[in-house]
DNA sequence: GTCTATATAGCGATAGAC
DNA sequence: GTCTATCGCTATATAGAC
């Protein structure tokens, strides 16, 4: 069990986001805003951070360079609004509910195909590339993108498993760690090839088919 | 000793190398080649391609700039030079050898420390990093790392696990997942956080655990 | 607050001397 | 072959008009 909630993450970040039009003076227009926010997250999502440049966000979002100046301080600060704005977008519909009557099998093949298809997106693909190269220099991105994402959905899958062991469906010693090598042989090897860009994404049917073998590992593993 | 002779990625590379003074006239300082690659790889992997300069290569090199121009031809081919020394430099040093009276789960063990070891250093986290920034907008440098690292790995793994099933201390219907699965499961999540900066590397001790719980997954998973 | 035009700096690549 | 000095380009950030 691991919790890295040191130093407020969320303030921190909200008077890049929506909601803060404070100040003095007149208000700033906040579609603009939300213009500028939207095509930075694409640039630099497809880009990078270096090679995505102020002048092409401006010119993406229809605004002046000046104006982007203006509603964010500089090239990094708009970047984190950014990229914390597609974390905390990143929503994962995920269900992980056990009903009474539904096989256990069938409840762990849907999670694994949302989870399949979420971790192939394009855009969680590149979201995870830049967080990779970037997280280095400033932990704080790591650690949004992290409690935003991966950290909920694998909360979820532990409470969930805890109800599957209380059950008696499976014999989970440690549902963390039991939630982590479930997501962990699901990612497997076809989605490290991915990230790598050594091999595209699974098609339907190849995916539908490793979520298949995926769940019955972990159904063998954790039989009681 | 392995090699990777598909497409002949190899042959493309070799100019760049240290292995070739060709060309007429006098012949090149192989020294100040050397250091240059060195220095490139260093920063490159440290700093990535964006940031790093041709200046402050050549002044790590102890060189001025003209010499790396005159030795490889721009910035992208020392990048590329670099990136392939230091994937064919990464030998994993693994033993995926069965003895006929070693047990199988020590086997699994050192395998597993081994492999533990070799992804928690310092100079694959950046590699891995890398390669999956740039390897999108150059499959080269992707098949490169894969077929050098990773897959060579795998391959022998596989071989280890046909051998298992041969001998009915598992039951392992299709190798090639199953080594997948193994090594997938080593990484899990630990490295799944170092790689995004969220996490340091496992100590001894962690690490230790980590390895023996898997190995106890895998073999409850493929018992017979 | 927003725009056009510009100052300033850093980097990749090259010309010419030794 | 190697070095010093420089060109050309791009991008961040800012000054002044409306």
């Amino acid at each position: 069990m691991y919790h890295v909630h040191q130093l407020e993450p969320v303030h921190v970040l909200m008077p890049n986001d929506l909601t803060a039009p404070v100040g003095p003076g007149r208000p700033k227009d906040l579609a603009k805003r939300q213009a500028i926010l939207e095509a930075a997250k694409q640039l630099f999502l497809t880009l990078g951070y270096a090679s995505t440049s102020m002048d092409a966000v401006a010119t993406a979002a229809g605004v002046s360079k000046l104006t982007v100046y203006s509603h964010f301080t500089d090239k990094e600060t708009l970047f984190t609004a950014a990229i914390s704005a597609t974390c905390t977008a990143q929503l994962p519909e995920l269900i992980f509910e056990l009903p009474d009557g539904a096989p256990l099998e069938q409840v762990l093949l849907n999670i694994g195909c949302g989870f399949q298809a979420l971790i192939s997106s394009e855009q969680s693909v590149q979201l995870t590339r830049l967080i990779m190269t970037l997280g280095t220099q400033d932990p704080k991105l790591s650690q949004i993108f992290f409690e935003a994402g991966p950290l909920r959905v694998l909360r979820e899958m532990e409470a969930l498993l805890r109800r599957v062991d209380q059950r008696g469906l499976l014999r989970i010693e440690h549902p963390d760690k039991a939630a982590e090598h479930f997501f962990c042989l699901l990612k497997g090897a076809p989605n490290y090839r991915l990230l790598l860009g050594y091999a595209p994404a699974l098609d339907a049917e190849a995916a539908q088919a490793h979520v298949e073998e995926v769940v019955g590992m972990f159904l063998s593993a954790y039989r009681p």
